[in-house]
DNA sequence: TTGCAAATCACTGCAAACACTGATATACTC
DNA sequence: GAGTATATCAGTGTTTGCAGTGATTTGCAA
């Protein structure tokens, strides 16, 4: 713990993980305009921290054992809504950035990324700007620009009804085939409906289609 | 890095997550009896780098990009007898433990242990005795004793630890091209292994499968 | 020693998925 | 009424998955 000079913004640190709780406090604190104030492995703990310290970011882990991040998230933004939330995740972005955004964080990063890169998500969610990863940006941006007006949004809603039926049906296991037996279309149509639906998501292939699809349902 | 005096230790971190390698190195180093003397990604670089350091004890992240934490375990046992193997793992003991312990490894932990504990692991692999959590060693216990296994046990226990390794590539969205890719070994190779799962597993299409895999890795 | 299980790979051929380029009809919006 | 999104389908060709049959090597155990 280093003295909160004037310049030094105070982070604290939710993660169920003493080993990441403790790499990622060691990494904040070595840099001058960052320090830790305290570190947290559960959301109850944070919580009260979050009282105590009130820190002006918070870097929380989504996968705590009493509630997961983004509940935890939320209920810091209700709670204390001057508080920066950072998420931090091992999980593919498609699954977790959009709701971590939905859910008050000002940005979404991956353990996989290097140090460096985390320290620049904590300084731009700091200068109160959004960070997530290029490819998701992306993502985003086209989103915004083609609509979608305020509201509910997951990358999901932007499927169309019939896509999303042919989503499930993917997500239950069924092939290309079957699919199209059971919707009573041709295959070439459920292929459209693959196809159109990658685009929308970003998804390359359709492996990682089934395997996106397996997952939203598996969770929701 | 300290001198490496008469009495420490060196110790080797291997994992793909740059925070946990930092806070575990910070962690080991901060103490008097063990020395971190090199950090490695991945595994290739960690091979390399045994050569030039030989630790003592390597740590082991059992999830990392190029080949499996088991895998590399196997290799590092089979080159370097000497050198004792800590798998470290943020999955289920339950689902890797006695894997690991078989691939030749001293010890698992999980990391969401806290940082004594790990200390401890370390230790008590070094002195040459096995560590695992009180309740995977009295699951091991049992199943010493009685010949069948000392609790609940999965369909995917019958499958070998290269069908199983197989097995974690599709969770992971992986095609049959890749996984060969990754593991090195041609096409019909990654064939068998499937056909011989979906024997095993009772399932018949290669999507089901997938599903299976996806869902199986997603929760224990 | 014999035998079995695991891991490796080859060859063949069919079926399915995917990529690309279209077309048509409907419906809703501006 | 023009534009856009949706839903439907066709043709053509490449890539991939899966089935079947069979072979080799290794290691372990009866």
């Amino acid at each position: 713990m280093k003295h909160n000079t004037h310049a030094e913004k105070s982070v604290m640190v939710v993660d169920d993980h003493p080993l990441v709780c403790q790499g990622l406090a060691q990494l904040i604190d070595q840099e001058n305009d960052l320090a830790v104030c305290c570190q947290a492995p559960d959301a109850a703990t944070a919580l009260e921290a979050v009282e105590r310290c009130s820190p002006d970011l918070i870097v929380v882990d989504i996968s705590l054992k009493d509630i997961s991040g983004l509940e935890l998230t939320r209920v810091i933004k209700e709670r204390f809504p001057d508080t920066s939330v950072l998420v931090l995740s091992m999980h593919d972005e498609l699954l977790y950035a959009e709701r971590a955004l939905k859910a008050g964080a000002g940005g979404y990063i991956m353990k996989q990324e290097p140090p460096e890169m985390v320290l620049e998500a904590i300084r731009t969610v700091l200068d109160g700007d959004v960070f997530v990863s290029k490819s998701m940006a992306s993502r985003l941006m086209k989103k915004a620009v083609h609509g979608t007006p305020g509201g509910e949004s997951s990358v999901v809603d932007s499927l169309s009804d019939r896509e999303f039926e042919v989503f499930q049906l993917i997500g239950q296991g069924l092939g290309t085939r079957d699919i199209a037996g059971k919707l009573c279309v041709s295959v070439k149509t459920v292929e459209s409906h693959q196809a159109n639906m990658r685009q929308k998501l970003n998804i390359k292939t359709g492996r990682e289609l089934a395997r996106f699809a397996i997952m939203w349902l598996q969770k929701g």
